[in-house]
DNA sequence: CTCTTGAATAAGAGCGTACTTAATATTAAT
DNA sequence: ATTAATATTAAGTACGCTCTTATTCAAGAG
């Protein structure tokens, strides 16, 4: 017997199609039953390769409207943030972790906007800094809402640090990230190792649990530090 | 008759237990059909929203391992990353474009890393000045390997950007993507109206039809920017 | 000549069944 | 005891059918 189309062959074919610009950019593609019964597969095949071409971007979809390349293509990257120590240690290298303070304080106007907040409000403040080899690699500077999370005043965060305990211990609904550049001013220069004034890649973090804030956090990189995706 | 139960409720009871840690990270969740079961759905139903839950990386599945919840969960954000000129004009502000310069010449080194190639080659390079309400946005300095893409020796890039004429006339394969900070040299200051040495946000991107080059652009931002993901 | 209403359309989703595949566990053979 | 063959398991995929839903288009009412 014939080996069976997959949706795999389907999702080949029509992008395929699309890189060869059998159809261009704002074309409408055949419907997928047409597809289907040109390819020899059920439609429900053709729907699962189209669902994949349309999560990547690559087609629109709408219903009665058909299936349409994107007239403007996008480039749609994916990356995943985990704990710090996992990234070093995969990329080879000895992660360590050292706790620079840790104090209850009245969130700063930024915090305050990154949660939403109007007014000011008691949260604990980790600033921590991860290494690899050795080598300064993340100084974080995390807020903690005590409403939410009391428990994290109980955690040894010598020994753990707070990146890998919230983690574990408090998941989260959504997330807002922020990526920009930023001058090291003389205390980030102190704690990276870094020249005063070099451009340092910035990463925040600040998630929720429904419309509870948990964490707000930023990750100042060390020089030369480069997120990286493939697509 | 009995409202059905989609794959978002079945994706909705799950997460939600995941989330208020009846599963914790790490757990093992039992099998779509026993989950079936108890929700009084098909099998199919359950296995759409754990294919959801594991492209979110909330999940992880295995044949014969079964379902289980991330020991260590990730923050899987997506970016789409289009033409310039929309992600200004969506933004509410007047897009313009200026080409700074346009030559063949010999590739460089960095260049040569990024298409992974060992020896120089002659390519197309464009400069060119993207604005947002006449202000400097971000700066593009292009390299498009000729061999593959040799019409673009006829495009008037004076009206037409390079970055959109490629987007919409060739389609790629992969990318590669990456982000880092740099501090501006002269060039990019008096470029961009920013003071020397400022920290700029850099976005790397390179694009390949098959194992044909197409196009590597370093897009170097106007001070301040940002990069922003809501997940 | 708009605006509303209703039919038509194409994608989205659900179900039940059957078969495939990757990974693990068990058993047999060395 | 170690390894190799085999069975079992749970996810992955395919199919055909039915029904739902968002959109569009066209006809009819104001």
């Amino acid at each position: 017997m014939a080996v069976r189309i997959t949706w795999q062959d389907v999702y080949d074919k029509i992008h395929k199609r699309i890189l060869d610009s059998s159809y261009a950019p704002g074309d409408k593609l055949p419907r997928d039953e047409d597809i289907a019964q040109e390819l020899g597969c059920a439609r429900s095949t053709v729907q699962r390769a189209m669902r994949e071409l349309s999560e990547e971007g690559i087609v629109e979809r709408r219903r009665k409207g058909g299936t349409h390349v994107r007239s403007y293509p996008v480039t749609r990257a994916t990356f995943d943030i985990s704990v710090t120590r996992h990234e070093v240690e995969s990329a080879g290298k000895v992660y360590s972790y050292q706790l620079i303070n840790r104090e209850i304080a009245k969130s700063p106007r930024n915090v305050m906007a990154a949660f939403g907040l109007t007014a000011p409000k008691d949260m604990l403040r980790i600033e921590a800094l991860h290494l690899s080899d050795r080598q300064p690699y993340i100084y974080e500077d995390r807020w903690v809402c005590t409403d939410t999370v009391p428990e994290i005043a109980n955690v040894d965060l010598q020994c753990e640090s707070a990146n890998e305990w919230l983690v574990l211990n408090r998941p989260y609904d959504h997330a807002d990230l922020r990526f920009y550049a930023q001058n090291a001013d003389a205390y980030h220069a102190d704690l990276l190792d870094a020249q005063l004034g070099v451009a340092l890649f910035v990463m925040e973090r600040t998630t929720w649990i429904g419309t509870a804030p948990i964490t707000t956090v930023k990750a100042v990189t060390s020089p030369g530090y480069q997120l990286i995706t493939r697509t």
